[in-house]
DNA sequence: CGTACTCTTGACTCTAATCAAAGTTGGTGG
DNA sequence: CCACCAACTTTGATTAGAGTCAAGAGTACG
């Protein structure tokens, strides 16, 4: 749970004021969306490093510049679930309250682009464009929301599976949709799924088996992409 | 399907363009939150009426003055899945792109308020303050939601009866919350869970064997509150 | 080269779904 | 006012799908 730093060409005296994460303004960072003034900085994080604690004083939100970062909750007794994955361009930890009501992890080592979060809404009060997008950034959060009630809710093991490799296809690669190399391991999807990591498996092997796709570890080929959509129970329009 | 009217004194002669809804024009109707323009209008429905239809043009979203409404989403082969419960004060249907991604049906009958889509964002364009309490609203909808996912990806049948049960005492009522009068049906709360009718009733009666609760059709006494918070796994803080 | 993971497969169990039927309740019309 | 009907709820018996437990196969890394 340690955090790197990264050093462009000068050194922050300020650098440890985050509980988590170690860092370094950085002041010519990417600007994956029209986004924002000073005091941004770029956190770098390895692999299942904590970004976010549950229960957090929401100071911060990120934006995502590269890597992939899970959003977890957890019950006391241990079982977990993970509310989305989250890809470069997606910004998270926005829309809290006084605490952050989940927890956000690194799935592979990642590049953040961190705001606070009364600037990102000084920004909202003052530009209306801003705001705007802040709003269809909700809205489509809210959406994916209830398609996975749905799939939490109303589907099977397979359907899920399915539905899920057809999400990852569109979101980790959208140049090449018909192969995908999953960042996160199995244990992560089956915590996605609300299913176990022997479920997860044995519905990759289905799917294998009847040539709808190819399995390698992280590597997922989708051989049959109809298939695969009514594997998923697509909804066709 | 068919809906009620309201009709408070004068008629308007564009009472009939909304494809799902009859409705008048209503000068002084209630103004639950510091909503709005003219062009509103308080709209009836009855029981299992469809407010919004899935796919339905997004032109309109509803404030409910009172009534219980679901929102719905089916899946092809007729499952069905409730992505929330909305009572009065709550806000639904704004947050769509150009089309509504799922169905909203009156649970008792109900009267909104209906607004004009695009009036809401104007004024969240002009009016920070509004634009503030949208997105409130939205962040407290995502956080129910991640909620939510919990419960659907990970709690056992009985753990989301009881989750549910101190979710309702809290909303129908809040003044006592002892006691619930459910406005849905065991169809309705079985959908909400990610359930069958049948295991929602087993799952009642056993809190009922256990003296957690009374049930008597739709009315709900809790006996225990404590028993019923560790049956739903709620989070002590 | 061995150790520690992660992934996969198999055998068995158990929770919740399905199928079936018997209460309850509320509304309608005689 | 009462009887009947339709819808809803509850309970029981059985089944099926996913979880649990266990072990083996691959891989990555020191």
């Amino acid at each position: 749970m340690l955090a790197t730093v990264q050093t462009p060409n000068r050194q922050s005296p300020s650098a440890s004021w985050h509980p988590a994460i170690g860092m370094t303004p950085h002041p010519d960072a990417p600007s994956m969306p029209e986004l924002m003034d000073a005091q941004e900085m770029i956190v770098r994080g390895d692999r299942d490093e904590e970004i976010i604690a549950q229960g957090d004083l929401a100071r911060y939100c990120y934006l995502i510049v590269s890597g992939c970062v899970r959003t977890v909750k957890l019950m006391e007794d241990g079982r977990r679930q993970i509310g989305e994955f989250l890809f470069p361009g997606d910004l998270f930890g926005w829309e809290a309250l006084a605490e952050h009501d989940f927890a956000a992890e690194a799935v592979t080592p990642v590049t953040l682009r961190r705001y606070l979060r009364r600037n990102i809404e000084a920004r909202a009060d003052r530009d209306r464009d801003f705001a705007r997008r802040l709003r269809e950034i909700a809205a489509g959060r809210l959406r994916a929301g209830r398609e996975r009630m749905v799939l939490l809710g109303r589907k099977t093991a397979s359907e899920r599976i399915a539905s899920f490799l057809l999400e990852m296809a569109g979101r980790v690669n959208p140049n090449n949709r018909a192969s995908v190399e999953l960042p996160m391991g199995r244990a992560d999807i089956a915590d996605y799924l609300g299913l176990t990591i022997e479920t997860v498996c044995r519905g990759l092997t289905q799917l294998r088996r009847r040539g709808t796709i190819k399995v390698e570890r992280a590597n997922i080929v989708i051989c049959d992409r109809c298939a695969l959509g009514a594997a998923g129970c697509e909804v066709v329009h």
